[in-house]
DNA sequence: ACTTTTGTTAACCAAATGGTTAAACCGTAT
DNA sequence: ATACGGTTTAACCATTTGGTTAACAAAAGT
């Protein structure tokens, strides 16, 4: 059997408790010292299991990105419509980022401290995101008067900051309109429909 | 004469170079020693007109945080209607962004590592953001049957999440669309007009 | 049984870092 | 010229921090 119940092992226990300091306090501010508590070991065991700070950093987040990107190409450049794409992309997206909410901030935080390095760990050399495809296509659908005119790059700028956003801002959100964790989830949930048709009733003819 | 062309006085030339480091590298990942370089001055100077790390860090985002977010209110709580409502928002919103790009950041950075905290700083003791007349008249409006039905949480989200998130994710949006600051400047603009717009068609009917 | 390997800890170390201090600098009023 | 105020610097200090080491414990092989 593969591990009983609550019984997490040691690398597990680490991963957990990196993952919860790392979110809080970012990679610079979270000291080796508070995962290690948070962990309930020393802090030894940190660098047995990880090297160093680096790349227990790196292995907290890294493997989800890298697992969960290249879907978006996939996404982008299948031959969909338009619509079905945008439905796809939202649904998806809002399901990683709930089974793993700090994947969003992770990766601003990466990417601005150093873009090209994040994007060569996460893509590989030569796979990097290629949108091209999807502005295209709204380009022509805009031609063929399917949809109202609208600019390829907002419309994938709205796409992305409606989905994104309000995970980065949860606390703002939380506090400010007076929301419990489980109505934030379920809010979310609703988001993989509301979105979509949101986006679709403002461009579509 | 107040102060002649280049010449920036030493506090001015911290300030500035505490922004530039605060804001690449974070609060807790900034040196001071870096702030000094950069600012071409000895460490021991930042701590003579600013006493601490906190307080610098304080001095170069809230002052601006504090003038800007009461303005927030002043619009949701205003008599206009929903629409002119959502075009002062974004616009104003995003002219304040322009003229000091880090904001974003720094609020949503604070806003993780103490939201309570930081919201009193910012608004005081009483004076909290109520989007509350907003979302009712949302619900109102819907009712009224003059725009479509949606839920006025949604809609917040969805204003906030399209103005703030481009700036916040501007890394990833330069490098993956490939496009310089000037022109990231020039869509931002832009989006003065086209988020309101596509807000409006989403919703009206 | 005992040896080897793996896991865990306490103590330690060197470097980095925020912050202090005492002296030097510099314009200006006396 | 000189005394004085604010400004700036080099040198220094105390603490924090990432990382190492050597010893110990527990499993796993033999």
């Amino acid at each position: 059997m593969v591990n009983k119940n609550k019984s997490k092992t040691t690398e597990e226990k680490i991963l957990a408790a990196a993952r919860k300091v790392f979110t809080t306090k970012g990679m610079t501010g979270a000291r080796m010292q508070d995962i290690a508590d948070e962990a309930g070991m020393n802090k030894a065991l940190l660098h047995y299991y990880f090297k160093d700070k680096d790349k227990l950093f790196e292995n907290v987040f890294l493997a989800e990105a890298q697992k969960f990107f290249p879907k978006i190409n996939a996404i982008f450049n299948s031959e969909e419509t338009l619509f079905d794409k945008i439905r796809n992309f939202v649904s998806e997206y809002i399901d990683e980022i709930l089974s793993n909410p700090d994947l969003p901030w992770f990766v601003l935080n990466e990417m601005n401290r150093d873009p090209e390095q994040f994007l060569f760990k996460v893509w590989g050399k030569e796979n990097l995101p290629k949108p091209a495809k999807l502005l295209a296509q709204v380009e022509q659908e805009v031609k063929a008067g399917i949809i109202k005119p609208i600019s390829p790059v907002h419309l994938l700028m709205n796409m992305i900051s409606l989905t994104i956003f309000p995970f980065v801002g949860k606390p703002m959100f939380l506090y400010n309109l007076r929301i419990s964790e489980k109505q934030f989830r379920e809010i979310m949930e609703q988001r993989k429909k509301e979105i979509p048709e949101f986006i679709i009733n403002a461009i579509k003819k």
